[in-house]
DNA sequence: TTTATATGTAAAGTATCCTTTACATCTTGA
DNA sequence: TCAAGATGTAAAGGATACTTTACATATAAA
């Protein structure tokens, strides 16, 4: 599923170590959720949403998000 | 974290049986999630939202959600 | 009573999330 | 050159999500 997480990060000026910190994870999960490798779990999301002030679906994109027939 | 999913089902007038075919997973996970036994990933809280055409927030309940300080 | 539908618990196994540790690369600056 | 910060990969282990199967209870209808 794409993310938005770094680009977020980048306009508060933080290091993934720093955004690992404000959520309570490790940086190995922020790297992890940055590059794709998987999802955060649901609480983990809202945590995020909450931590930038946004909507979970302004930093997740589901995959048929945006589709049309055909 | 609480979540409005029963109330949603019912609202259909669905089974959980009928809820897990429409979320191509298994009864099973309908009850842990509705019974608040454990929360759905990520991508399955988006198919839930997106099959009831609402946000995850309106779904799901975020444990912090509302609180104010003290 | 028997049958069927709906809801729930339990347990065991697989898949995914998340952590910790270690190591590699790149950039910046003393 | 050396040190430090930022980003990334890899691997092993623990925690959580999800599946399948089995069994229990309640309700409704023949």
């Amino acid at each position: 599923m794409n993310n938005r997480l770094k680009e977020l990060r980048g306009t508060r000026g933080w290091s993934q170590q720093t955004l690992a910190e404000n959520l309570d994870i490790s940086r190995q999960s922020v790297i992890a959720i940055e590059t794709g490798r998987y999802d955060p779990s649901l609480p983990l999301a809202f945590r995020i949403a909450e931590l930038f002030a946004c909507r979970i679906e302004d930093v997740f994109v589901s995959p048929s998000a945006g589709q049309v027939a055909g």
